[in-house]
DNA sequence: CCGGACGCCTGTCGGC
DNA sequence: TGCCGACAGGCGTCCG
């Protein structure tokens, strides 16, 4: 489910409601995500306050006193806050009770999410090491994302989707932007001039903010951690509309698959 | 180093 | 109706 704007949207439902508080106790009932998880997690949270809560492209970080609560929603993962003691449904699998009557809820019935500790710095930890450049942050610019290409020919959509050139854009976003930068997915990055590297960069900017302001994508369950839905859906230009014409030019949307994944693009606009 | 394929899970949908 | 394969918002790991 969940790229940058979705963790973006549950982040920022989140904070109000936790940052400042304490957390009262921890519920595991199935510890098994993509990793497990650790067995003395609700020892080390037990009484932590929540200082802050970060996003690291598609990651969450809840930072304590004493280290960093990490979570990632995979690709079916979705927490919201719920009222105390109230009644867990199936694929509930983690809960964090606060101080307040309030319980952050994770959901996730793939269980490809993750739910793990890490020690300070967070940044240290393997799976945040290598992550690339964060989309809304200043290092984020055509050229660093050309420096990046440089001696590769990787088709631009896989490139964007490689969470260690970018972080946050996953097969949604990545082909929205490139659709809003006129520039077809399965180019090869050894192929894309400076001055497009200009579009992409504020194309892959651009969909990602408007996404936030639309509350992210539901597709099928997805919403905020305050149960809202998100209403991008009906923004798409490409994604999901196989053989209706392209909002720009009127050709007809094609569907095609690059590693596995669908790619949607406009076989005019788009070159 | 790079690029591509696989596997981890459950749920849903389309075709027969 | 039931069954079966394909597919779904991610990503670490392995292999050539």
């Amino acid at each position: 489910m969940p790229e940058l704007p979705e963790v973006e949207t549950t982040r920022r439902g989140l904070v109000p409601h936790v940052v400042g508080r304490r957390i009262r106790d921890v519920v595991v009932r199935n510890a098994r995500l993509r990793w497990p998880i650790p067995r003395d997690l609700r020892r080390r949270l037990r009484g932590e306050e929540v200082l802050a809560i970060r996003r690291r492209g598609k990651y969450l970080l809840f930072d304590c006193r004493h280290g960093h609560l990490l979570i990632h929603l995979g690709m079916s993962g979705r927490i919201s806050l719920v009222a105390e003691g109230a009644a867990p449904r199936s694929h509930d699998h983690f809960d964090l009770q606060l101080e307040g009557g309030r319980t952050l809820r994770l959901t996730d019935p793939r269980r490809f999410g993750a739910v793990l500790w890490l020690d300070s710095p967070a940044e240290d930890h393997p799976l945040l090491r290598g992550l690339g450049l964060e989309p809304f942050e200043a290092e984020f610019t055509a050229r660093a994302l050309r420096e990046r290409a440089g001696g590769r020919r990787v088709a631009v959509k896989q490139f964007l989707m490689n969470s260690r050139v970018v972080t946050g854009i996953g097969n949604i976003y990545a082909s929205e932007a490139l659709h809003e930068a006129r520039v077809h997915p399965e180019r090869s990055v050894a192929r894309i001039t400076p001055k497009r590297w200009e579009l992409v960069a504020a194309a892959i900017r651009g969909t990602l903010e408007r996404a936030i302001a639309a509350g992210g994508t539901t597709l099928r369950d997805f919403a905020s951690a305050e149960g809202k839905p998100g209403y991008f859906q009906h923004e798409f230009a490409v994604y999901g509309r196989e053989g209706k014409p392209c909002k720009r030019c009127g050709a007809r949307i094609r569907a095609s698959r690059q590693g596995q994944r669908s790619t949607f693009f406009c076989p005019r606009c788009q070159r």
